[in-house]
RNA sequence: GGCGCCAUGGUGUAAUUGGUUAACACGCCGCCCUCUCAAGGCGGAGAGUUCGGGUUCGAUCCCCGAUGGCGCUACCA
């Protein structure tokens, strides 16, 4: 089925999907988590370092997770595999999993590349509980609409002076980083601005003097706990007064930065477990001290490790194919890509399982037993579990997935403009094939001799031209073209096909190779293929079918080859 | 340069969180099945846990250091 952009009605359904969750919800246990959130946001002093979510805090907590991708390009296996672990996370432990659109980078967020990164997580089976199409009570989920709540927040902290006006350039910070760099020192901004009074930094804002707002980092150490790498600190002194919102007049002038909007939205959302990608380490102590200047309770973190190719490198383009959008169309089945994205990072309990449902791995899945190493992703093992749910899968499913293929190499008709015939027969050349196939966009190429039967080709070809030089295979070609000569067009069977192959053995004294060679070079072009039995009832019945090519029957086959 | 994270066969993961002949899977090799290619079945090789110290009766596991890889060091996310 194919997902689009929401219908009026899907909209509706899920709005009031989620309206009666909610009452679910209040009616229960958790009955005010907004209160229950703004108590321990509170609670906690300016200053104090992040604090373990107690054990008891944990159970009387519904988890909320979120997946906040940036709209910029094509959703990848390394995004998937941590928007997989955070769904899985949440329903694993009954909580809430929230899709967050991060557009605040104008310059290269585009509406296509959301629409397609909806797909993407709703073909892998992700659903969201809140989120762009769904809604939910922290609308808007979109970022780049939530700019208001944003200027409303760092107001409070220029008020409070745990913010500050920078209005240094860009040559004076570039030249503060050269310095750093010779004195063999952290490049952190030097805080040149703090120490500007309100008053004066309010007039010269005033007067139209461009300026960033940064956050004053405190000057005590940051720590946060991690639950894939434990405690983890960073020294103040190595934290750059973190820039909250862009200067300048421009388009992007004003617009709050990634790691000032993250930190807002996830604890106005109410996030209480944030697992991202390893590469946001470096970035959480900057979000700590916001948690802190907000007087904020910090969530739990885990950052999982990066996914690497084969030369150890982060995985890119380079290493070729990566979208989640390309691995569908390849052929690769979503439970096969979510159950490797699972292994990779993560093990089960004893670890001798390999394959997992996504309902098991819903069961299973524990953050705690997650690896801390970064993972080399290996297409042998993904094309292994490929195979595994290819051979799983109905092949009505199959041959829904597969038409495609074919219709634009002009092998089928269009699938609306099919008859019940073809889909038959089409699932027995799928079935024919399966065995064999890693990806089910290989299935064209081995099936192309059906459809596209070279016999000069078939000839041509060294090693066939070899296997046919000999005086027996020149027999077993005739004893064969006379059998099938006699026969009608598209009516040979299988236990046909086989009393002849016995009768031509006796007559001609030839076996084995010798004897299936010769005929499987005449009929396939190859002298290596599917078994006969299953063969030759897909090459009779398609020669009687009204396809875009005429597949050749056994007979013509053999007419042409013998005439090449 | 600074800071952080990571380190078990080629690859992904295990190992009652100090006591194992270091396990499983992919891949590879071989055998069986078979006209062939796959699939399937059976078996095999492949790491002494990056290196060096320390703690301990005993370290894959705890501590320190080195090395290597990766990440961050942006008014990208």
């Amino acid at each position: 089925m194919r997902v689009g952009a929401f219908s009026g009605a899907a909209k509706t359904r899920a709005a009031k999907l989620w309206l009666a969750k909610k009452r679910a919800v209040e009616a229960g246990t958790f009955a005010s988590l907004t209160n229950y959130f703004h108590h321990r946001g509170h609670r906690e002093t300016e200053g104090n370092a992040a604090k373990l979510v107690s054990s008891e805090d944990m159970k009387a907590q519904k988890t909320r997770v979120r997946f906040a991708p940036s709209p910029t390009g094509l959703l990848h296996v390394g995004n998937a595999r941590t928007a997989l672990y955070n769904w899985l996370f949440a329903r694993h432990t009954g909580g809430d999993f929230l899709l967050r659109i991060e557009d605040t980078d104008l310059d290269r967020s585009e509406a296509r590349h959301e629409t397609q990164l909806m797909e993407d997580l709703r073909w892998l089976g992700l659903e969201w509980d809140e989120g762009p199409g769904v809604e939910g009570p922290h609308a808007p989920y979109r970022q780049s609409e939530r700019l208001a709540i944003y200027r409303e927040y760092t107001e409070q902290l220029l008020q409070e002076s745990k913010a500050y006006r920078c209005f240094c350039t860009n040559e004076e910070l570039e030249a503060e980083r050269a310095k750093a760099v010779a004195e063999h020192r952290a490049q952190a901004y030097s805080g040149k601005c703090r120490s500007i009074d309100a008053e004066r930094s309010a007039e010269r804002a005033a007067l139209g003097e461009p300026f960033a707002v940064r956050l004053r980092i405190p000057d005590h150490p940051l720590r946060f706990h991690d639950m894939v790498r434990g405690e983890v600190e960073f020294a103040s002194d190595v934290v750059s007064d973190p820039i909250l919102v862009r200067s300048g007049s421009g388009k992007t002038g004003g617009v709050p930065v990634y790691n000032y909007v993250v930190t807002v939205d996830d604890a106005l959302m109410e996030i209480t477990h944030v697992i991202r990608g390893d590469d946001h380490l470096s970035n959480t102590p900057k979000q700590v001290a916001i948690y802190q200047a907000f007087g904020w309770k910090t969530p739990e973190f885990a950052h999982l490790s990066m996914i690497l190719g084969s030369d150890r490198e982060r995985l890119s383009k380079r290493h070729g194919a990566t979208s989640i959008a390309s691995f569908r169309e390849m052929g690769i089945l979503p439970e096969a890509l979510v159950n490797y994205l699972a292994l990779l990072g993560w093990g089960a309990e004893g670890g001798t399982r390999e394959t997992f449902s996504q309902e098991e791995l819903t069961r299973e899945f524990k953050l705690e037993r997650v690896t801390a190493s970064p993972a080399v992703f290996d297409w042998a093992k993904l094309h292994w579990l490929n195979r595994h749910y290819l051979k799983q899968a109905e092949p009505a499913r199959l041959t829904e997935l597969a038409w495609a293929y074919f219709e634009k190499a002009g092998w089928l008709p269009a699938s609306d403009g099919s008859s019940a015939e073809i889909e038959a027969w089409f699932e027995m050349v799928i079935v024919l094939f399966l065995p064999a196939l890693d990806q089910l966009d290989q299935l064209p190429e081995k099936a192309k001799f059906i459809f596209k039967f070279d016999a000069e080709a078939a000839r041509a070809d060294e090693e066939n031209a070899t296997l046919l030089a000999t005086e027996s295979a020149q027999k077993v070609l005739e004893a064969f073209a006379e059998r099938v000569g006699s026969a009608a067009s598209g009516s040979v069977t299988p236990e046909q096909f086989k009393a002849w192959m016995n009768e031509i053995k006796a007559e001609t004294g030839a076996k084995g190779k010798e004897l299936f060679h010769p005929v499987r070079i005449a009929l396939t072009g190859a002298h290596s293929g599917p078994e006969f039995d299953k063969l030759i009832p897909v090459i009779e019945t398609g020669s009687g079918l009204d396809l875009p090519v005429h597949v050749l029957s056994l007979r013509e086959r053999v007419e042409q080859f013998l005439r090449a």
